[in-house]
DNA sequence: AACGGTACCGAAAACGTTTCCAAGAACGTG
DNA sequence: CACGTTCTTGGAAACGTTTTCGGTACCGTT
């Protein structure tokens, strides 16, 4: 099936190996016939140079790396289906880690850009609380998808794509008070403190002071268990510890889709009526918020676009026309029937 | 932050390279007292051995593969995660490949046995339509997780840790029937001949069959959508196209949860009771089945017992200490809220 | 005719390992 | 003491590429 090294090829077409190497690689060293004479050659064995030769000899490689902790959301396949589309449509090699829960994505980053020797990397998700010191030790190109810059915005030391979560939170918190809410509930799935959970904290927090309420520790409610803390799960433990202590609210968003759905089925199980008694709404615009029953009001995020300027904008970093910048996306409020007017 | 190789080691330790790799290796040629040194130099300076030149130099890699088609199933999630841990618990090496919808698993699988000399390969979902010779030019062991034998079964030339997907089908439409539904639809991904779509319509068949009712294609649909056919929305479409076309029916089996999902909204926009007026039920127990509203009737996947069967499988096969072989897992019916009697 | 420049090419070194081979040391045996 | 065995070790070849370096052949100029 295979077993054709470049030296056969050299052989069968009577040159050295070195221009075989050439005709693989576009060199312009070489003449116009004699690589159309090896490429056929080429093709007509189905011939494909070994990567692991190529890395090893190379300096640098012809790969990007994507790394994911967690693949769990949703958002982040349809991410990786462009990725990997954009990404092998320009001809360069493309592989997936996953790092484990426990692992440190800059660790492992670093392990392949030695191993691999790298030319990208793209980081997917993931809470990604590092400093800048240990940023500054990835010595390639690399941008952080779908994680805001938190904090410490406008640095040049990282590229990042992703909404401006604070800045969502806050429009969908304000929708929520807009529509006459005034005792909101907010369900995190960490207490973190440079998670995207404190992030989306922050836009609660700033909306409601723009609406002069005040915020009640009570009905700020963080996921205690280890796991998947975006699950639906969660969201379920979390609004029926809410139920049972008896606290009054009209009022829910929940930090993610799966999280609401969880919330939700905890308040229909305990007979509550959405929206009537209790509005609900939920981030990211997941499928689910469409297809629940009731639809979910949600923060859709525009992944197909987001997912296109990360490839974009890590090509510029590779090929030097741009320098490290942290970029936003707008998301969309797309109101669903979880959520009325109080 | 790197850049040692085994020469450094070696010098360091005033020994030869060949020694280092011996002590890396556990190669029973080597002095304890050099090992344990070498050791602890290799512990002090971080170093682990370049896997491209390993890969490279070697015959065979520790290297196991997972290929995955289109990782949109919740399922495979857990699966991994149980995957990366156990090969990495036994000091193997773990790749993850995503193979692209439109990509042949079998091409991309002989690519990385000839590039990264793996020592086994696990397939992960897709419809996995390959014909025995083409499986025969796999020249590792493999084991397909969560793919039926389909026709096959008790072939020996590869293996396969699944549910019995006809079986389970039978018993989930069994159900529907033994409360007295006897008109029901079914919801299929595709109409491909080898597909799971197709054991799951066979074991719905065999039901029905037993119960006295005869099949009716008017209430057999597929999904003509391109993409993931196993979606929300082609549920919904599938739903609404039914619902259109005034044909009566008062259960519906949907071939997974998602699908049935878009299915059940569909019935409730239209204003239908689920499951007063039409029952419905899914397959695979995503988390979605405990947390739609109604809970949804399905099958649950024993993955976690079946993602540890796969990889014993698999090592068992790497030792050759068992032979191929089709392991089916009974699947566990979930009664939920979303069925009823009629 | 001599020369510089250009286009093309092959030999060989290198990448960082593993593994084969030979060889030295230590040891017991006859 | 000579000799085979057993441990332990280092040197060197090999894995399949890329890349540097130098060399040949050909061209147009002077």
């Amino acid at each position: 099936m295979s077993g054709y090294t470049i030296k056969d090829i050299a052989k069968e077409c009577g040159v050295g190996v070195s221009t075989v190497s050439r005709a693989l690689n576009n060199h312009p060293d070489i003449n116009k016939e004699t690589k159309k004479r090896i490429m056929e050659v080429v093709e007509a064995r189905k011939f494909s140079p070994s990567t692991t030769a190529r890395d090893l000899k190379r300096i640098r490689s012809n790969t990007i790396a994507v790394l994911v902790k967690g693949l769990d959301n949703p958002l982040f396949h349809k991410m990786m289906d462009i990725f990997q589309l954009e990404i092998e449509s320009k001809k360069y090699d493309f592989v997936f880690q996953r790092v484990g829960a426990k692992d440190d994505e800059i660790s492992v980053a670093l392990d392949m850009i030695k191993e691999r020797k790298l030319k990208g990397i793209i980081f997917l998700g993931g809470n990604f609380t590092h400093s800048e010191e240990q940023l500054e030790t990835i010595s390639v190109p690399f941008v952080l998808a779908t994680i805001s810059p938190g904090k410490n915005v406008n640095t040049d030391i990282y590229s990042s794509v992703s909404v401006d979560d604070v800045k969502e939170s806050y429009k969908i918190t304000d929708y929520l008070c807009s529509i006459g809410h005034k005792r909101i509930a907010i369900l995190l799935p960490d207490n973190g403190d440079e998670s995207v959970g404190s992030l989306r904290l922050e836009g609660y927090k700033q909306a409601l002071s723009k609406h002069g309420i005040t915020v009640e520790e009570q009905l700020i409610r963080y996921s205690v268990d280890e796991g998947d803390s975006f699950s639906m799960e969660n969201g379920y433990k979390l609004m029926r510890q809410l139920l049972s202590e008896d606290i009054y609210f009209t009022g829910v968003f929940a930090a993610s889709d799966k999280i609401a759905v969880g919330a939700m089925k905890a308040l229909l199980e305990a007979g509550k009526k959405i929206p009537e008694d209790v509005s609900v709404c939920g981030f990211d615009g997941l499928d689910i918020a469409r297809y629940y029953h009731p639809t979910i009001t949600t923060i859709v995020q525009p992944i197909d676009d987001m997912a296109g300027r990360v490839i974009t904008q890590l090509f510029s970093l590779i090929e030097e026309t741009e320098a490290n910048s942290q970029i936003t996306f707008e998301g969309k409020l797309l109101v669903g029937e979880s959520t009325g007017p109080v």
